[in-house]
DNA sequence: GCCTTATGTTCAC
DNA sequence: TGAACCTAAGGCT
């Protein structure tokens, strides 16, 4: 493990050399367990990226982690955190994330609390203390796919949708990380989809709403709309969520 | 080339 | 509520 551009230097160097471990996800935190329970904690935040490559190539741009084998290297860019963690730092941040829906998290805590809620459910799917490693996009989708209007409150939401919601997480999120982007158009409205200007969805999957402002709906037709919530862009059909 | 924007979080006011 | 963090890509001139 090194650091290149020496952003991460002192904290590379204690694990350089000690054995991997284990890597495990809570949420969009990663933690990084090598021997002698050293833990590196990262958090990709808007603009991290992992880059994966068969060789080590000469650094190009600013690198926080790079690890390497003979035969692979890692190279972590951006990251919001990248850090080398105590166990008490450990416990503290696990102890903020939520209920998981990929890691079978039971999200019985996280309904009770939805179900009494003023706020919308589309600030309330961004709180990670109650869905872990949901982002603007799930949020946008998932709502559409559940025909709920993003500005409903918690607590006007029926218990059936609330577990709507949360099986689609996981079947939306399962497929997220087995295809490595964000699919979450039904077979049904795909042909329609492919059928879309070119140069849309340059996030990488097929999607109903996200960024597509002023476009029409997969569905219905209507314009998707955008909107701001909580300093986050909101996108939803006025149509087809109500 | 420069400006804007982005799958996010934390902290200051 | 806004700024800071910090990187890359797309849009525009």
């Amino acid at each position: 493990m090194t650091s290149p551009q020496g952003r991460f230097t002192q904290s590379a160097s204690v694990v350089n050399e000690t054995p991997f471990i284990k890597a495990e996800a809570f949420g969009k935190h990663l933690f990084i367990t090598f021997g002698h329970g050293k833990v590196i904690h990262i958090h990709l935040g808007l603009y991290g990226k992992w880059t994966f490559l068969s060789h080590t190539p000469e650094p190009v741009g600013l690198i926080r982690i790079q690890m390497s084998t003979p035969q692979a290297c890692a190279q972590l860019r951006g990251p919001n955190a990248c850090a080398l963690i105590s166990p008490d730092e450990v416990k503290i941040i696990r102890a903020k994330i939520g209920p998981d829906p990929i890691r079978k998290d039971d999200p019985q805590s996280a309904r009770a609390t939805v179900l009494a809620s003023r706020t919308p459910i589309g600030a309330l799917l961004m709180d990670q203390t109650l869905f872990a490693g949901v982002g603007n996009i799930y949020r946008a989708e998932v709502l559409f796919r559940s025909g709920i209007d993003p500005q409903t409150p918690g607590k006007e939401l029926t218990s059936e949708q609330f577990d709507t919601l949360w099986r689609d997480l996981i079947n939306l999120m399962k497929i997220g990380v087995r295809r490595g982007r964000i699919d979450t158009v039904r077979p049904e409205h795909l042909p329609k989809v492919m059928k879309r200007a070119p140069r849309e969805d340059r996030h990488g999957g097929e999607v109903y709403v996200y960024r597509r402002t002023g476009l029409p709906c997969h569905v219905c037709a209507h314009e998707v709309a955008e909107s701001d919530l909580r300093g986050r862009n909101l996108f939803w059909c006025p149509n087809c969520q109500k």
